[in-house]
DNA sequence: AGCACGCCGACT
DNA sequence: GTCGGCGTGCTC
């Protein structure tokens, strides 16, 4: 028996991030993960911690306290997933116990009195022959690109062959897990678990549930093998005997943390595959730059399944709905198949203008753009809240919308098709699916809703204005939606992009992502633009602050190989660097942010004075 | 985070 | 003299 505990506290605290040793008292049963109070600090309080590490000997000079209870045996997390803590706070200039506060469920003491291993799957059912399965027998990481369009009974392709791996591994005794964006995708791959009759073996993790199921879930992933799945903290989840890690559409936004430290879920996996030695897929349908990074260095094998294509329309029409793609559109309504129209601006416009002088018209208070929401609110960009509209400064009281969203193409669409079910989906109040048969459906990218057999047109209405948007990942990030929008298509449908031309009309025709994404790769590369480098920012509670760290870094030995760019944020230090150069970064700005943090003279009780992220996407 | 220690100004 | 202000530093 051991005699000694390490103990890490889940406290984002640089000055609590290490190790501290306890005397296990004689007869306490425990283990690597398990709960623990201690007694800690000058005034002895009992605070709870996790054992990390069980040793027979202390590096630690002075007397050593006591272990006070075990609060729960069942571990919470394992030695492997505290050692991927470990890395990933390293690689995000963060503290382990931050990560740690990210990687511990919440705890129902309840929950522990009734678990019950899963039952085993009887490993004489055969298993389909699945191509991404018997490539994962000669590649130790994979990435996957599924068939767009699904084969039969409206699951997805991917969903199918997440599951399908996912079973070969449960054959032979391994567990696996399943990182999904969000719950669009949780409820695609539960439709391919319920068709392979695999319910009963998975473990669902995902932050919507009620805390109880999942911690529920959570223990029992440790102690049962299982197909485990769930949104972006399940990378986090110990699971016992795993040997396969999927994730599905890395470049989707819903992957990244939005808090401090900011991880995503596409570097957590590739470190745990690395920690727990898995294999790993990383599938979509439109690859990431990060991905086609990765495929290039030799680090992840290419696969592509084969598959039919929807055949492809291309307009260079300057209105979003021409007169052959209306034709089209309403031949396909009263034939009674389901229409996707996929609009990018939300509401009834995206900005107004005055009618007698022309002028944008502004928000009284910040001088902030207006829109008008779904509701046909006039909303302030900046202050959010809805604005009363005030006179223009010309003294002109009426205004005309600039550039019309997708509330206002579907009131159009209810007009000229009064017979047919117009239906809206945005991200605020999306549709999930809809079953009926001659239905219309707007949507904003990302979420488009299924429909019984597919949609036999969709149409692109907006893809000039995605790709066009000054933002560094747009096209990327536009061929994505376009890919998920159309792999809801039907075998014979029709695709139409509204508004290309050159270049990438010629490579969409073949729906070829890939090539578009590719090219975009290659000129970020050539401009030394992210994901050939990183951005990581730094952001300052005051300017006090800023100016030391700012000073700090300049006389640091990594200033030759740092280059600051610009930023709109006052207080926000961006700086560019190389993927070699990240694990060194990270150290510097952590011990140099932790420095200037105890020393500042303008920090405030509960405020961080330096937020820091190590892949900031939104920057530039 | 807490809590003690410590080194300066105002007070019975 | 000594009570208490909160800046600095440590907690196994």
């Amino acid at each position: 028996m051991s005699k000694i505990a390490a103990v890490r506290f889940a406290s984002p605290l640089p000055q609590l991030d290490r190790e501290y040793d306890y005397l296990i008292v004689e007869g306490m049963s425990l283990e690597v993960g398990s709960l623990v109070e201690v007694p800690f600090g000058s005034g002895k309080k009992a605070k709870s911690g996790v054992v990390v590490e069980l040793k027979e000997d202390s590096s630690h000079k002075g007397e050593l306290g006591s272990i006070t209870q075990v609060l729960s045996i069942h571990p919470q997390t394992s030695a492997k997933i505290l050692e991927l803590c470990k890395q990933v706070a390293q690689r995000q200039a963060s503290t382990v116990g931050e990560i740690l506060a990210a990687a511990l469920p919440k705890r129902f003491v309840r929950v522990e009195k009734n678990i019950s291993p899963l039952a085993k799957l009887e490993s004489a059912v055969s298993t389909g022959v699945s191509e991404l399965a018997e490539a994962l027998l000669k590649a130790k990481r994979v990435h996957y690109t599924p068939q767009l369009i699904a084969s039969s009974d409206d699951v997805p392709s991917w969903a199918l062959d997440f599951a399908n791996a996912a079973k070969r591994e449960l054959q032979a005794g391994k567990s696996s897990l399943v990182v999904l964006p969000d719950y669009r995708e949780v409820r695609h791959f539960e439709l391919a678990l319920e068709h392979l009759g695999l319910s009963e073996f998975s473990l669902k993790h995902v932050s919507t549930d009620n805390g109880s199921a999942r911690y529920g879930n959570h223990l029992l992933a440790q102690i049962s093998c299982a197909i485990n799945y769930g949104t972006r903290t399940a990378c986090f989840s110990a699971i016992k005997d795993l040997a396969l890690i999927m994730l599905w559409d890395d470049g989707d936004e819903s992957h990244i943390e939005q808090s401090s430290p900011y991880w995503n879920s596409r570097d957590v996996l590739l470190q745990r595959q690395q920690v727990e030695d898995t294999h790993l897929v990383i599938a979509s349908h439109s690859p990431s730059a990060e991905s086609l990074r990765l495929i290039d260095l030799n680090y992840l094998v290419a696969l592509r399944a084969k598959g039919t294509k929807p055949l492809v329309r291309i307009t260079d029409s300057f209105t979003r709905l021409d007169d052959e793609t209306f034709a089209l559109v309403s031949k396909c309504l009263s034939d009674g198949k389901p229409v996707l129209v996929q609009i990018a601006n939300l509401g009834w416009a995206s900005a107004i203008a005055c009618s007698s002088c022309k002028e944008l018209r502004k928000c009284p208070s910040c001088q902030s753009g207006i829109w008008i929401d779904p509701s046909g609110m006039y909303r302030c960009r900046n202050c959010k809240q809805s604005a009363l509209l005030p006179l223009c400064t010309c003294g002109g009281a009426n205004t005309r919308p600039i550039r019309i969203g997708a509330s206002a193409i579907a009131d159009q669409f209810r007009r000229s098709f009064p017979n047919t079910t117009i239906l809206e989906s945005n991200g605020d109040n999306p549709l999930l699916s809809t079953t009926a048969s001659g239905v219309l459906v707007v949507a904003t990218p990302g979420a488009e809703p299924d429909v019984v057999g597919g949609y036999d047109l969709i149409v692109i209405a907006d893809a000039a204005q995605m790709i066009g948007a000054p933002r560094l990942r747009a096209l990327e990030k536009a061929v994505g939606s376009w890919a998920n929008a159309i792999s809801l298509a039907s075998k014979q449908s029709l695709v139409i992009f509204v508004g290309l031309s050159g270049v990438i009309a010629d490579q969409i025709k073949d729906l070829d992502f890939e090539a578009i994404v590719g090219g975009d790769f290659q000129d970020r590369l050539s401009l030394g633009l992210p994901p050939s480098t990183r951005l990581a920012s730094v952001i300052s509670s005051n300017l006090a602050d800023f100016n030391l760290l700012r000073e700090g870094l300049e006389k640091s030995a990594m200033l030759d190989r740092l280059r600051f760019l610009p930023s709109a944020d006052k207080f926000c230090l961006v700086l560019d660097y190389q993927y070699s150069d990240g694990a060194e970064l990270a150290n510097l700005l952590r011990s140099l942010t932790n420095l200037l943090t105890a020393q500042s003279k303008h920090k405030r009780p509960g405020e961080r004075v330096y937020r820091i992220n190590m892949d900031d996407s939104k920057v530039i």
